[in-house]
DNA sequence: TGCTAAATCTCGAAC
DNA sequence: GTTCGAGGTTTAGCA
């Protein structure tokens, strides 16, 4: 067997300026091994299932995957103007005098016909990617942070739950603070708005339904939407901010700690 | 000057197998006109801004559009794995053995490496699309058709105002039924969930706290999801099934009706 | 499989 | 410019 070098690139097969009669055999042989395909050229899109909807005649980029997904850009605007997610069918035939190429969604019923009527070319191949893709600060990270070391929100704030199921959802941290009152959390990791702050009410509303004592309502983000602070304070809760760099820092001190831990213990 | 034929394709130029100096030239070029860029091949990719996120070398279909916008693609899944928004700068250099493309958005302050080390192709065109995009069964139709004629809902319900502004957000449909009750509907152009319940009964909660009279919250969508039902009911309120099959009719007749009051008119 | 919450959400409109 | 809500949202995590 073959050793495949570390840089090796799958090729991609070009075509410029098919007729539709190539390019029909050339999607066909496409669809069937699962490749992933580009191609760019003047087309129009008609798109019925959640909802339905018709573009025009246009030069579009469309990229097919070997996941069955597709997806119509236009030159400009980040998002496919009209697209497929991963799970197609797909299917090719002539109407009139362009090319229609059909992909079709079981569940929900959705259906995407693509009409060529001119292309410039297709590319076709099966690339190789099997790296990880790593995000680095997440909310789950945050509260890692927070569930780590809660003294950073305040002096003598202890953990007693995290991720604390009660009716409405989750508690993100469930602790006591200095003077033994109940503190419930909820987290953010980006502006919190008014939804988080009815949230957190919801929550303080339970814990103080079932345990009849002072709760604190504390709601963490980087920064308040505005009104949530007024809304905040009226229903008697309280905002502290906490952002991700301060998190990224606490975590890094952690793995520090830890690091320092294992060589003593060695 | 010349003119542009109706099924003009603007031409791609590509360029197989460029070794990473010609790519670096040809990209220069590219940036400098906004020209839509294509490139396939083994890249790794850095972000830092909102979040961070590091991924490592793998084949990948990167995008580049003439608004400044960038998506990297991996053989599967809808979304790119990493992108930029249109708007970004772009800045072109080696760094060790690949070539770096750095996409940098002002603000929010966000940057996107990617590091070529083996390119498969580049095209790079300025494709042509001024076809205006239609999608014809929205929630604002769906809400058009309702307000334009109530009684599809409800024999004797009338319309006193609608998109009407309440803390939690708008009330899409807000009115009185033949017996002069307040109602206020919510309305889902697809499956309405727990979600839609709980919104409706914000509303509903809403408008009898200033009103301090009897409300009735109908939620209006073409089905329920599960659950929602009993919800919908030990909340004490009601649902009502619309279609957009019913709506486009509705719009369809108002339509006819309006040109042939036109007609009479004239 | 169905539902819930998050997203580097994006996008557009209203304030 | 900011905020807010909708989306053919998509996607990931669970029950």
């Amino acid at each position: 067997m073959r050793q495949i070098p570390d840089n090796y690139v799958s090729e991609f097969s070009l075509v410029e300026k098919p007729d539709l009669q190539m390019a029909n055999n050339l999607l066909l042989k496409s669809f069937r091994r699962k490749d992933f395909v580009i191609i760019v050229g003047n087309c129009r899109c008609e798109y019925s299932g959640r909802a339905s909807s018709s573009l025009d005649w246009g030069d579009r980029i469309t990229l097919i995957k070997g996941d069955g997904s597709v997806q119509v850009h236009r030159p400009s605007g980040y998002e496919p103007v009209n697209w497929q997610p991963p799970g197609c069918m797909f299917s090719i035939f002539f109407e009139g005098s362009s090319l229609n190429i059909r992909s079709n969604r079981p569940k929900p019923k959705e259906i995407l016909d693509i009409f060529f009527r001119d292309i410039s070319f297709i590319a076709s191949g099966r690339p190789v990617d099997d790296a990880e893709f790593n995000l680095h600060v997440s909310e789950e990270q945050m509260r890692d942070a927070l569930v780590s070391n809660p003294g950073i929100l305040e002096e003598g704030l202890r953990l007693i739950d995290f991720e604390r199921k009660v009716e409405p959802g989750f508690i993100d941290f469930y602790g006591k603070d200095a003077l033994g009152r109940i503190v419930v959390v909820e987290l953010k990791r980006a502006s919190a708005g008014k939804e988080a702050v009815l949230q957190l009410k919801r929550y303080v509303d339970e814990v103080k339904k079932t345990n009849r004592v002072t709760v604190r309502g504390i709601l963490v983000a980087p920064r308040l939407k505005s009104g949530a602070q007024s809304m905040l304070v009226s229903l008697g809760m309280e905002f502290k901010k906490l952002t991700p760099e301060k998190c990224a820092e606490v975590l890094h001190k952690n793995k520090m700690t830890k690091i320092s831990e294992f060589f003593e213990s060695d």
